[in-house]
DNA sequence: ACCTGAACACCGTTCAAGT
DNA sequence: ACCTGAACACCGTTCAAGT
């Protein structure tokens, strides 16, 4: 008799609780405050419950972290396989692949530290890597190289490195002085950063991610490319 | 008059506390159970005193893991400083210092991890940077393409790199088996792996990390070489 | 000046109890 | 089958109190 009004009163938490909803709150909660902001408490009170509930749908953190992983990699996966492995020369198609997934990446700023601290084996992730495989083997690239590759690419495959120098600092008045205290200590940096802030037009944000990472990941595809042709003109001659 | 009996019964916590002495005790920590074994309260009982007290010597967690992080990158720029830049070709020296530098990391399994986690701009990182911009420098490196050599290196520069997948893992008649149900899962995966581990004469641990970083150095101060090189070339045919 | 104990505000997780 | 509340064993850190 009292169901009318008990819609009435909380329309919300209807929708009964799932792994897959509990993983996307967690993405939700990691994606505003960084994976530090997420923890089993605050997860069960974005959901409406209990902490305690969660483990009802869900493993435990650890679970809730490879979950988050296996969601993200799946987005990326769809977007990814779009691309046609045929659609131009395998650098192209690499390239194209790599940066489509590292601009997924980019909206997930926990992903990167996640998916480092994690053993990741999971199908998602494999299918992925699998991929990128193959756009060698098709490239002609031996089982070696190929293997030496994924190794050189690392997480940049994956669209990411882990920055150590975060340069994105503004250069005020104050760090300017500074500049000129650290010119003896560390000559070379100071003389680097202050060309390159001297040329362009903008003090502030003196390097692009975005640029510094496509260029280090030309720099390794031209690099395998080019021993890859050297293989092939080995065996070649080889055979002459 | 208590005195005798007293040194006699605890001769140890003779030493008094210190900045330098709580860093050493937390690197021993972490060296033996990882970065996740390191708590204030651990670290009070190795040196037997309440944790609080800690906090006399050390501004709080933080500090300490930037305290670590400092004593580790001392002791590495205290052995790489001894390699003489102009002892050889530039990226022969290179390559000496970052194995060096490496080969100092990997006796601190916590070191990556911390290193990634903190924003790193302390007097003895910002040292050890210095050096590699300044041999770049002398090997004649424009600004410009020194900056972008800082970033395609990377942690590399430093001598690791997070590792993606850790293939260490043991081919037992288990994973076998479980190779051949994922064969038509991960076809270029299992391929890759199945071919290589055939060749070499051991089924377990079929990939070398100290081989795979000394590839992708090499890779990647090689390209680096050959940048310079063009650029030295487009400079002269403009001038002639 | 240095160390301590109690306390605060958090964690992840277990477990018996409820419905 | 799912959710809850209390509890356990941990955190980092603050603060008043001791010496």
């Amino acid at each position: 008799m009292l169901m009318a009004g008990q819609t009435k009163l909380k329309a919300e938490p209807r929708i009964p609780l799932s792994r897959e909803r509990v993983l996307h709150a967690a993405i939700e909660l990691a994606d505003e405050g960084g994976v530090d902001a997420l923890s089993m408490r605050k997860l069960g009170q974005r959901l409406g419950v209990e902490a305690m509930s969660l483990y009802n749908h869900v493993a435990g953190k650890d679970d809730v972290l490879d979950g988050m992983v296996d969601v993200l990699m799946n987005e990326i996966n769809e977007i990814v396989n779009k691309i046609e492995p045929s659609s131009g020369p395998w650098k192209a198609v690499m390239r194209e692949r790599v940066l489509a997934a590292r601009k997924v990446l980019l909206r997930h700023p926990w992903a990167p530290d996640v998916l480092e601290s994690r053993q990741n084996l999971s199908a998602p992730i494999m299918k992925y890597y699998d991929a990128v495989v193959g756009l060698f083997f098709q490239a002609g690239f031996s089982v070696d190289l190929t293997h030496h590759g994924m190794h050189a690419l690392g997480s940049r495959a994956l669209g990411f490195t882990q920055e150590m120098y975060d340069d994105s600092g503004e250069l005020d008045e104050n760090t300017t002085a500074m500049l000129e205290q650290m010119a003896t200590e560390f000559p070379n940096i100071v003389g680097m950063v202050s060309q390159i802030t001297h040329d362009a037009d903008s003090t502030l944000g003196w390097c692009d991610d975005q640029y510094e990472f496509e260029f280090a990941l030309d720099l390794i595809l031209d690099g395998l490319e080019r021993l890859r042709d050297r293989e092939a003109q080995a065996a070649t001659a080889e055979t002459s």
